[in-house]
DNA sequence: AGTCTTGTTGATATATACTATCATTCACGT
DNA sequence: ACGTGAATGATAGTATATATCAACAAGACT
């Protein structure tokens, strides 16, 4: 582990030192700009988030990243498979934390809230239709949008919302 | 059905007849620009298309139809739901003729060719996703990519690609 | 057929999401 | 502590899509 990174691990969330052990394992320098962007995707761990979102967490802050960064740090940790988008309904501008295993996502329309999910129960039907069309079909996308509990008992309107 | 569009009748393959019958039915006029980007989403009926690529198809028969009016024509069939957005692995910039049933989409990663799929098998966990995490389910997703027949012949590099 | 009304168009500007460029800075191995 | 190369911020650029608005034309009405 660098020096930065051990000077700081006491103080940080977990999560944020998960990220932050694996963007240094896969060899990528840990920075300032970049551990304020991990403690902004942190915050949300739970939830989604917008690379608009996390700029307004770190100008909330007073931190230094700019976009640009929060972007690059975004795609970065993609690449690394810690982070991946959202394809909601209307827009797929939204981001999350990976579930570890093949996962998929149960997403709430009204304020962004996230289930993970892993059995989509979906592989007959892909072997079906490899068989049926001929395709060589290498990946999957299923999402689920609805209401979560808490916007359920707020009477949220249930579509359309944020996704 | 309006003068104009009887005039044409005659001169149109079915596809684009029945995109402008209803939208003339839904009250919208059929004009010669919005008849030119339904003759080029006609051309793709057994695929998908982006904007960009109706815009290259128009420009290529010298017709009028600017940018602006493609993308008015292809929200104002997606809200007619006659078009639909296809949710790519990595954009969310392709549309297709909207499948008449509950629908879902298997899209060639290389070239774009689709096949579309009713029966998904995801009732099950949706239910059970219901009960289990109190959400109320109200939208999926369900998108597969992979290689048509013709690309999985021609030797194509599987992922990634055009989505 | 001529006229009227209102929806539609094209040109342009703007919005949003994201990437490229490049001089400066700084994390980390030594 | 130093040197190197990766990372940063500022900015410009690209792609997708929408807003604005004067000019136009489809369809209705006579």
């Amino acid at each position: 582990m660098s020096r930065y990174l051990a000077l700081r691990r006491a103080m940080l969330p977990t999560t944020v030192v998960d990220l932050a052990e694996q963007v240094a394992a896969a060899g990528y320098k840990v920075t300032g700009p970049r551990l304020a962007v991990l403690r902004a995707i942190a915050a949300c761990a739970e939830s989604s988030f917008s690379v608009h979102e996390l700029e307004q967490w770190v100008q909330a802050r007073g931190e230094s990243p700019g976009v640009a960064s929060i972007f690059r740090t975004v795609r970065l940790l993609c690449t690394l498979n810690l982070v991946e988008r959202i394809h909601g309904i209307e827009d797929c501008h939204r981001y999350c934390l990976t579930n570890e295993r093949h996962g998929h996502h149960l997403m709430c329309t009204q304020c962004g809230a996230l289930e993970r999910f892993n059995n989509c129960g979906m592989q007959p039907a892909i072997r079906h239709l490899e068989r049926q069309t001929g395709f060589q079909i290498t990946a999957h996308l299923v999402g689920l949008f609805g209401l979560c509990p808490n916007c359920v008992r707020a009477g949220a309107p249930s579509l359309p919302g944020r996704t």
